[in-house]
DNA sequence: TATTAATCGGACAAAATTGTCCGAAATAAA
DNA sequence: TTTATTTCGGACAATTTTGTCCGATTAATA
């Protein structure tokens, strides 16, 4: 469905913001021990959220990544899916045409465009603090 | 969403299918060009919907591919789904913890399941008839 | 029987994704 | 000002996916 890199991203992401509510600023070797990823593959989808200003870096001593409290509810999983892995999932075609043209359809389109309609509002309205909360109260986990 | 293997898969399965209402058993070569893809690898595609007997193959001069009149409505995507890229798309985490599990799950879970579920829901019901008889009314098309 | 046309299967090659390493830049604190 | 700690960015490496090639096998037909 998502690339690791994505997969790690959002992880990550979830992770600055729980540790965000605190007030608390993170570093990469912290995330990826927190959510079981490669370090420095981390680091590289962590500048690209920066780059698209998902999230927040400062360099440095007591530097890390963060999330401004605000921002939490105004970032929704489609804006890192779509800052990491494109927009494929959200337009491509499920049967792999070139694109997905209800015009001259693939026979599987119809289908096709309810599950990833479905999909797309699910991303589109969850928020990384809501994800978040589900963290703070311990019903859910970044790694096992 | 699914390997481009998976794509060939199902793109060539149609094609099979529609032939087959008709008589025709078909070669790779056909079969790859009226699905615009590459020969050699939708080959061993094919091959691995033969071994899962999800199609037959014929060797030889007048050899090919085909599927049985009754077959045609037996096979569901999701088999052809799980003949080439496994379950992992069925029974995967979305954000890439080891396995899904409600008992630990990732703060995606909920959310995520509905989705799967829904996908699963519409390869698990979807029949290669009812995808080629879209194709033989020239509603839909294989490639463009 | 010889020829021909098709799939089968394994080895190989190319490309994309995933992952690592290291020096540069920034900045807080001694 | 020096040192230490962090992200940044580019080069590189490993792995997986995608794609190619070719000889072996099968079977129809001349
Ligand atoms: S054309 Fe294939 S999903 Fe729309
Ligand atoms: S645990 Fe992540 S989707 Fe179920």
């Amino acid at each position: 469905m998502f690339s690791k890199a994505c997969e790690y991203g959002i992880r990550a992401a979830v992770y600055i913001t729980l540790q965000s509510l605190e007030g608390r600023r993170v570093s990469v070797n912290e995330i990826a021990e927190e959510i079981d990823s490669p370090i420095a593959f981390t680091a590289k989808t962590l500048q690209l959220l920066t780059r698209n200003d998902i999230i927040k870096s400062v360099k440095g001593p007591t530097g890390g990544f963060e999330i401004d409290r605000e921002e939490m509810n105004n970032v929704k999983l489609n804006m890192i899916v779509k800052a990491i892995d494109g927009d494929k999932i959200f337009k491509g075609c499920g049967l792999g045409l070139k694109e997905c043209n209800a015009n001259k359809p693939c026979p599987l389109h119809d289908k096709f465009v309810d599950i990833r309609t479905n999909l797309s509002k699910m991303l589109g309205s969850t928020s990384l603090y809501e994800l978040a909360m589900g963290l703070e109260v311990g019903l859910t986990f970044l790694k096992r």
